[in-house]
DNA sequence: AGTCCTACCTGCTGGC
DNA sequence: TGCCAGCAGGTAGGAC
């Protein structure tokens, strides 16, 4: 389901649902979404309160007393949501569930399940798979030209599949990818190392404005994402691109194509987005 | 090292 | 209406 702006909205309700609750019981359905199995996760978590919940790229972090941390990857579809009573029927999908003290009940929504979670000893996550490789955060902050200049200088494949891979920038998916692509007018398949250093100087500015507003926006919704607290994304009526397949370009007017990239359904203007043989 | 393909799952949509 | 292929905010692992 989502990319960073959803992860850092689900992150931010989190945060104000679980802070200080403490873990009584822990429960699922598919013991395969919880790396290592339920007893690891029984063993260390029950007694245990919820004191922070951190993000790094699309992976959440949540922060337990006794030294645990929870990295929780929703993959395609999944959702976290509080009950205010653990006794409250299951709803369909649901996966895993953390039960405490004061009888409420975290529970995680997963319909393909895709999703895992994975417990490790705080302050050593950044040593699992996904996070030990992972790119620098899309902000001014973090994420130089520079270094996404020389990154993409070591691929001649498309440059599409280059910023939706993690290690290059952390965060970006394939809505937002097709979006800052569009914005840089920069096709989807032009072989990353061909790409002129104004244009990275544009794609790396249009990375970190776009996730930046997607946040503000509280992420996109186009297929089933909604937030904790099950609300809707705001961002989806910003997409200029994105799922809009034969519709006119909002620059030019020439219909939105959709083609495949590294396997994934891609969107773009084949007038603004010159193609590689002609660019 | 870089690139490509498949697997993981299930629901939904569109074409016949 | 029913069936079926193909698609979906993603990543990991293995083969070249």
């Amino acid at each position: 389901m989502p990319e960073l702006p959803e992860v850092e909205t689900v992150r931010r309700n989190l945060s104000g649902l679980i802070i200080g609750k403490q873990i009584s019981q822990v429960g699922t359905d598919w013991e395969k979404i919880l790396n290592g199995g339920l007893q690891l996760f029984r063993d260390a978590l029950i007694g245990q309160r919820f004191i922070a919940v951190d993000r790094r790229g699309k992976y959440l972090l949540l922060r337990l007393s006794g030294d645990n941390t929870i990295i929780s990857h929703l993959r395609m579809e999944g959702k976290y949501a509080l009950m205010e009573d653990h006794d409250e029927p299951h709803a369909r999908f649901t996966h895993v569930w953390f039960t405490f003290t004061d009888g409420s009940e975290l529970r995680y929504f997963d319909s393909r399940k895709f999703g895992r979670m994975t417990l490790v000893q705080t302050g050593t996550e950044m040593q699992t798979a996904g996070l030990a490789t992972i790119g620098p955060e899309p902000t001014a902050a973090d994420f130089s030209v520079t270094d996404f200049a020389s990154k993409l200088a070591r691929h001649k494949k498309a440059i599409k599949s280059v910023i939706l891979d993690q290690a290059t920038v952390a965060g970006v998916g394939n809505i937002y990818a097709d979006e800052t692509l569009w914005m840089s007018k920069i096709h989807p398949e032009r072989p990353a190392n061909s790409l002129q250093p104004e244009e990275v100087q544009a794609l790396h500015d249009n990375i970190i404005a776009e996730l930046s507003q997607a946040i503000d926006l509280g992420g996109t919704t186009v297929h089933s994402y909604v937030n904790a607290l099950g609300k809707e994304g705001g961002f989806q009526n910003k997409l200029n691109v994105y799922g809009r397949t034969g519709e006119p370009c909002l620059r030019c007017g020439t219909p939105i194509e959709k083609i495949k990239v590294g396997g994934r359904g891609t969107h773009f203007c084949p007038h603004c987005q010159l193609a590689p043989s002609e660019g």
